[in-house]
DNA sequence: GCCAACGTTGGC
DNA sequence: GCCAACGTTGGC
């Protein structure tokens, strides 16, 4: 089992879309660090954090996990999409996702602000300055002790 | 809206 | 393969 946290900004796609669709094809992630997490390393049933960017109070706001085996990103092929890739290839396509799965939504959010103000969160990488990542691994013991402060 | 940090592109 | 220029992310 892996963990992992997954950004988005919630003007675009947040914790209530994921709650109401239930599943979602993690669509339009187009850097290569992030696809490679999703490709390579994710598993049917890893936990993943959903959090919150471009808000007010950017955090941690509730928990998804991974429904699929990775697949091709049909958004890259869609001449329509934002998110289309004129370089992709149907035979050798680019990008690949997951479908992510709506767990739950937190009573209480946690803030960046929280995570950067305390050292046990020091060492995760959202809490970092300068870390774009918007698909990355998480730690055991930050995510037990998200989910600890989040439900109480 | 500013801009720091980081990733990607492409000329050489 | 270096690296300058450019584009994007995302906190503030």
């Amino acid at each position: 089992m892996n963990y992992w946290l997954i950004k988005s900004e919630p003007d675009d796609f947040g914790i209530d879309d994921l709650a109401r669709q239930g599943q979602e094809p993690w669509t339009g992630v187009r850097n290569y660090q992030a696809r490679n997490h999703m490709r390579d390393l994710m598993q049917v049933g890893d936990q993943v954090l959903f959090y919150h960017s471009n808000v007010p109070r950017p955090g941690i706001v509730g928990l998804a996990e991974v429904l699929t085996k990775p697949y091709a990103d049909p958004t890259q092929f869609n001449l329509e999409s934002e998110y289309f890739d004129p370089k992709s290839i149907l035979e050798n396509p680019r990008w690949q996702l997951v479908d992510m799965g709506f767990v739950e939504k937190f009573p209480h959010e946690i803030s960046l602000e929280e995570l950067k103000n305390d050292p046990f969160f020091a060492d995760m990488l959202v809490a970092k300055r300068g870390q774009r990542l918007s698909v990355q691994p998480v730690a055991k013991k930050h995510f037990t002790e998200v989910l600890r402060r989040c439900r109480t």
